[in-house]
DNA sequence: ATGTTAAGTTAGTGTGTACTCACTTACAAG
DNA sequence: CTTGTAAGTGAGTACACACTAACTTAACAT
């Protein structure tokens, strides 16, 4: 028994060490022990704070949730135009995932999508949030005329979250050997240039 | 002991069952007694046939890598121009996601990529291969002008493969509820349109 | 100082897992 | 029809898992 903490304090090292260990052994592989020994902790004592395993992730999903829809509101808040709405939209994506890179696995995951039905719903509805940004954002390049007016915002907006996740795969696959933020945001600006309809390179 | 079959066929049906199976249970949680209730033997029959679970998911990587290597190749057989393999290419990779939906959570599960290092490299060859087969495609595009030269290949055949990526993320996340080669053909008419720099919708 | 509270521990339990072994039986060749 | 072989079975083993109960002690308020 080393140091004793509060049980929010500890809650949120829990929660922290299962993102971090989501990432390292897997969602649907990663054990109460192995969160336990992360935090520096007995077994049992993860059970004094969650009920059940099941509840442990219900709370990992509401914290990821949440640190979302937070940061993509910044990302709207502090941007005027459309175009730097949108670029911030896509950065904030890349950078959320390059601070925690199991939360494409996570977002996938069974433990959330098949136990969870609530949670799940939860993750389909700020998904569905950030493609209506994305959208907005769109409509108001359309508009401002900085990308061609013969593209569907919907479909742009499709393109635009695939090449996020598209990024995210090939960043993970390839053992993070690149900076996300960065190449994706060139690949960003590659797209935008074809949806402006520029072809000439900068 | 209901109907006894050639080891060849029964591995080949245990297979099948465990690519059906990944998509349902998921890759992770998929226990050998699962695999034997739905080939419809003992759970120890399949000890009979795979040494251990790991050779097991060999086995099915294997499958899974010739089947598609298989088909790129046949796609880029059949097609005379660098357009049509382009389609085919992309077609394929949509076809066979529909008809394996199992094959991006089993490419990315932990089953294959941790526990087993021949088969992780393995895929990495692979898809490389398929991105390079994109390129050329696209160079030949390029050559035979029918989109911007003002292009790089790499960075369009990065934009095209995280299509396909995002499209099948779409279309399990919302539960299959579209055509997921239409779908995905579609917005590649979108994106190639982008690319040879046509805005005017047809 | 001391009593109360709640964070933590120790030592379990029951269940499900991969894997084993001794045995049985379907099948086909002679 | 006999018999060797290999596919399949039943009954296990050892272990890891989520979860629990009874106990201990650090931390804070009074």
């Amino acid at each position: 028994m080393r140091n004793r903490k509060p049980a929010e304090d500890r809650k949120a090292d829990i929660v922290e060490a299962l993102l971090c260990l989501a990432d390292r052994i897997g969602p649907d592989r990663l054990t109460t022990n192995d969160v336990a020994r992360e935090v520096g902790v007995t077994q049992a004592a993860i059970f004094r704070h969650f009920p059940t395993k099941a509840d442990l992730w219900s709370a990992v999903g509401e914290v990821i949730a949440q640190r979302l829809q937070e940061a993509w509101d910044q990302a709207i808040a502090t941007n005027a135009t459309p175009a730097d709405r949108l670029r911030s939209l896509i950065a904030t994506q890349l950078r959320q995932i390059e601070a925690y890179p199991a939360l494409p696995v996570i977002l996938h995951s069974r433990e959330l999508n098949v136990d969870n039905a609530i949670l799940r719903d939860r993750f389909r509805g700020i998904l569905v949030q950030y493609q209506t940004h994305l959208v907005a954002a769109l409509d108001g390049m359309i508009a401002d005329e900085s990308i061609s007016r013969h593209l569907d915002p919907a479909d742009a907006a499709v393109l635009l979250t695939s090449l996020v996740q598209g990024m995210a795969i090939r960043w993970s696959l390839g053992s993070r050997g690149f900076e996300l933020e960065a190449e994706g945001l060139r690949l960003l600006d590659v797209q935008l240039a074809l949806f402006a309809g520029e072809l000439s390179k900068r």
